[in-house]
RNA sequence: UGUCCGAUGGUGUAAUGGUAACACAGCUGUUUUUGGUGCAGCCGUUCAAGGUUCGAGUCCUUGUCGGACAACCA
């Protein structure tokens, strides 16, 4: 308790969290509202769960609100689909939204601001290409060329943005654009479009209409409506901030509370690719099975590969908060995850690279339960038992022929422990005729049962084991970075990413589990001892239990011998 | 040769004019029935130059480097 309180007070905050400590002090506010306003145009990712974990970590750290917004202003990008895993992924993340709001449920409100703002004279209809008006946009350098509609008729322009909801001129035809500032060295200023004409079917209202607001148009006026005190987002969006005011400042009553905008750099990880597009075209593509295959930098993905709520929390936390560009190393959500199941996931034994051996003077046909800590980390994790008998399976890299002194493990001569089990001693090493090492013959020391011999000599050695005669089998999928790039900067824009791709990103072995695994449900995370953590994967069945490997442990002896 | 934003160890994030701190990575040592975990220690005078000040990572000036912006995407 007290060391929590320790920490609460010397956790620095953050530039948003001053600002907003600066609102509620002076009294601007005095309730915090946010919002996670995501357009459902493909799966969240992990950049996705740094915006969510701040979003609603504000909310309570300050006891406010926060909202899930569907920004779905653009039909043709949109599924329901993408709706359903968004709500799935923050509700699976840990929070809750006070409520959840969809743009198109201003779409009434947003048109009839569009009309006030054509009757101001501050919005017109421009009939040229949209070639056209890029180009009289020209550089930022040099001043724009305004439209030759920018100031017809209000009349007029009312007339045809009614015409354009009603559906009666094409797609492409017109566009409803706001009179900002032709020379502003902002190009977000240059007269942008507010409306589009887009004959598609929308998900949430149908038919109804035939024009679409813009983002610009639309986001902070959603903000407005809803009543958010801090609108966040990323820096790209840096440049739309002068837009966002302009546009409240339009709609807005003088000393009526507005939204503020306010950006913060995105997250970018070592060897992982972010951007939905490229995501997007993994998935089509077919370089991976789908949004949640477990290789995907997906919220979804990473649940799938085992990753657990509180472990994507803890490392959005220490990612930071500025406006700095970064990259992150992905072994910092290694480590999240790895703090995370090491004090919640249980320990199994589990041998990946089998390897046999026999203890020659042990009794044959006898079958002993050893009884195994499930957690050392946690006491209430409980025990379970573990049968032994004369033939076992180790991890062929716990035995080496020519060890070398720091080597621990079993070698020739060498005695250790199996966990649990009993100290062995290496007698003799069996060979097939190509010289592989094909089976190992030991004497175990019946006194140190358990693992602790009763004259107290000590081992070395540690490993683990599998009773040939209980062990199951299971499918293990190892997963290893998607892409060989550790900038993902280097990753091309274009659709010619396969040279960047790892082609060993996913490893299909069996191995053989002590029986207790045999009984995993999905979702289930364990640490097979020395390995890694793994997961059971959704496909498990009784008859066939596939393990998704979430993490290796980390090995200082395999990484000094690299 | 436009506007805006940024620059602190290998990577991130703090320090709100007063001893540059925390985490990850790395390295040492130690504990350990996981070469895991835990614990202890080591590793930077803040992009550059000038200025203001008793005192500058912080304020000012100039420069350098990096990023964003010219979609009827968000």
């Amino acid at each position: 308790m007290k060391e929590n309180q320790e920490t609460e007070e010397s956790k620095s905050k953050n530039f948003i969290e001053q600002i907003i400590e600066e609102d509620l002090a002076s009294g601007k506010h005095k309730e915090i509202y946010t919002r996670f306003p995501p357009e459902p145009n493909g799966y969240l990712h992990i950049g996705h769960a740094k915006a969510i974990c701040l979003n609603f970590g504000i909310k309570a750290d300050y006891h406010g609100k926060t909202n899930l917004r569907f920004d779905d202003t653009n039909p043709t990008k949109e599924e329901e689909e993408y709706m359903d895993s968004i709500k799935q992924d923050v509700a699976w993340l840990g929070f809750d939204w006070d409520r959840l709001c969809f743009a198109s449920d201003y779409f009434d409100q947003l048109y009839d601001w569009a009309v006030m703002l054509i009757k101001d004279g501050k919005a017109y209809i421009d009939e040229q290409s949209g070639d056209e008006i890029s180009k009289q946009r020209t550089t930022p350098r040099e001043p724009g060329i305004e439209s030759p509609f920018r100031n017809r008729p209000v009349e007029e322009s009312l007339k045809l943005f009614e015409e354009m909801k009603d559906g009666v001129h094409d797609e492409g035809s017109m566009v409803l654009r706001a009179k900002v500032d032709m020379n502003s060295p902002n190009m977000h200023m240059r007269d942008p479009i507010m409306y589009r004409i887009l004959k598609r079917p929308h998900l949430r209202t149908g038919d109804k209409w035939n024009v679409y607001p813009n983002y610009d148009y639309a986001h902070g006026q959603s903000d407005f409506i809803e009543g958010i005190t801090h609108s966040l987002c990323t820096l790209e969006f840096e440049v739309h901030r002068p837009l966002y005011d302009w546009f409240l400042n339009q709609i807005a009553k003088s000393g009526e509370s507005r939204p503020r905008q306010i950006e913060f750099a995105r997250l970018n990880l070592t060897y992982t690719v972010m951007s939905k597009r490229k995501l997007l075209e993994l998935v089509t593509g077919g370089y991976v099975k789908g949004w949640d295959d477990p290789r995907m930098p997906t919220i979804s993905g990473l649940r799938r590969r085992g990753y657990t709520p509180g472990s994507l929390r803890l490392f959005s936390e220490r990612v930071g908060l500025a406006k700095r560009e970064n990259t992150i190393d992905v072994g910092l959500l290694e480590w999240a995850v790895r703090e995370d199941l090491n004090k919640i996931a249980e320990r199994r034994m589990a041998v990946m690279d089998p390897l046999k051996v026999v203890i020659t003077n042990y009794p044959e046909g006898q079958i002993e339960e050893m009884e195994g800590v499930n957690n050392p980390e946690d006491e209430s994790a409980g025990k379970r038992m573990i049968p032994f008998g004369r033939e076992l399976y180790i991890e062929h890299s716990d035995f080496m022929e020519d060890a070398p002194r720091k080597f621990f493990r079993l070698a020739p001569g060498r005695e250790v422990r199996l966990r649990y089990g009993y100290f062995i001693t290496c007698q003799d090493v069996i060979k097939d005729e190509d010289g592989n090492i094909t089976e190992l013959h030991c004497t175990y020391d019946p006194e140190s049962r358990g693992g602790n011999s009763p004259d107290g000599r000590k081992v070395k050695g540690t490993i683990h084991w599998v009773a040939k005669e209980a062990a199951k089998a299971a499918e293990i999928r190892v997963y290893d970075r998607l892409f060989s790039v550790e900038n993902p900067s280097d990753v091309p824009e274009g659709g010619d990413f396969k040279d960047n791709l790892n082609n060993e990103s996913l490893t299909v072995t069996t191995a053989f589990i002590e029986p207790a695994l045999a009984e995993a449900n999905a979702g289930e995370n364990y640490q097979f001892e020395r390995t890694g953590y793994f997961c059971v994967d959704p496909d498990s069945s009784a008859e066939k239990i596939v393990f998704n490997r979430t993490v290796p442990l980390r090995d200082s002896w395999a990484k000094k011998n690299k």
